[in-house]
DNA sequence: GACAGCGTACCAACTAGTCGGTATGTGTGA
DNA sequence: TCACACATACCGACTAGTTGGTACGCTGTC
């Protein structure tokens, strides 16, 4: 939609400078206890121009749930194991990178959606709904991969791919929430750890030493 | 303590009004959200008494993940598969008797220690560590029947009974987490059959059909 | 000169927590 | 057995501060 924005990409616009700082902030503190002047305090940017961009708070959070599935969209679309040729190495590739990005702080490396669907899932809809797309949309690439390497490695299973890929998803949400109890990703690490395993069995693959 | 407590059993003493009100209200709406009048009209407890019982909303969070894990400790406690001899039939006993109670809508069914830690984690320690003592105290009696089955089954891994005890709590808490954002308990049953199948894998044990 | 983008000042509603007060025991000593 | 001291449980109007949201003005650019 910006196709003819000039030469000042540099400079962030309010818009987006608040919507990094939900990023964090959201995170950090969880839906409801983010203030509006926390978010404008966070972005350095007034409460005029928040409401200019955002007709609610609410609106934000909609904003916010669906610019998180375009950085992570691109954050996973770069990363390494889309190379691999047997789509089987391309799932374990994928969890061995959710490891490889869980560090700094606790807020830095959980999940905006997984965070904000628990707190609005029955009060708030629309931004559960836009929270359960992302989930899903992320899901849905896991399974592509899952699918292909089913069909390669010929398992018939009672389970699907599709379950699969969401039982992914659910281990992921888990470990961040292990990491919050405990205060550090470690915990986190050993469920991923724990779903490469189970992975591995079920497509009969001898397991690496870790 | 109420040792000498006559014959009036039957009246609820509006603390534990208040705190039976918490679990649901504080599951549906999650802990910010949830204001101490929305408790006061729920547990029918007037303001007065509330600050009379608990000194502040904080105070009355760390007694309900307290009151939660006393409720969650008595249900498991009660629940069938602590009978079976073999010590791995009682951790899948575990997950079936999860399975089991999967009804009613979703706030009915999640749990609230998970869904107060990812909002208090970074700004309520008192809350937080409440919270991550009930998830430890409930993992580690988990662990006590997985260490038990280990021992049966000659399992030698490179994997802990205690890690794997966390695995079950981080697949149960994200498999809530898929609960929400889909409305139903559909996706949480499914983890949880995936879950069953890994550590039918692990102990090399046959599997049922489902 | 119209409009996007933003700043400042402000408001009505809401929220956690307070405070003075009432009602009902409960133990104790004369 | 009565009076008194004291404690527990509870009530609900009130307040100080916070919150999401609005009104309106300024400035540069097409």
């Amino acid at each position: 939609m910006d196709a003819n924005m000039p030469a000042r990409q540099q400079k962030q616009s309010a818009r987006s400078k608040i919507l990094d700082a939900a990023l964090m902030v959201i995170r950090a503190k969880g839906y409801s206890a983010t203030t509006v002047d926390d978010l404008c305090t966070a972005s350095d940017v007034t409460k005029g121009a928040f409401f200019h961009h955002f007709k609610s708070k609410d609106d934000l959070a909609i904003a916010a749930a669906n610019y998180w599935s375009e950085m992570t969209d691109e954050l996973f679309a770069a990363a390494p194991y889309h190379t691999f040729p047997d789509p089987l190495d391309r799932v374990l590739g994928y969890l061995d990178f959710r490891k490889t990005i869980l560090t700094g702080t606790v807020p830095e490396f959980t999940c905006l959606v997984g965070t904000m669907i628990q707190e609005t899932y029955d009060s708030h809809p629309a931004i559960r709904d836009a929270c359960a797309r992302s989930i899903r949309g992320h899901a849905a690439k896991i399974e592509a991969d899952i699918s292909a390497a089913m069909k390669a490695h010929g398992i018939k299973a009672e389970w699907s791919a599709r379950s699969l890929a969401l039982h992914t998803q659910a281990v992921l949400q888990g470990a961040f929430i292990l990491a919050k109890a405990s205060g550090g990703p470690k915990l986190a690490a050993e469920s991923i750890d724990h779903l490469r395993r189970y992975i591995e069995l079920l497509f009969n693959r001898p397991q690496k030493k870790s």
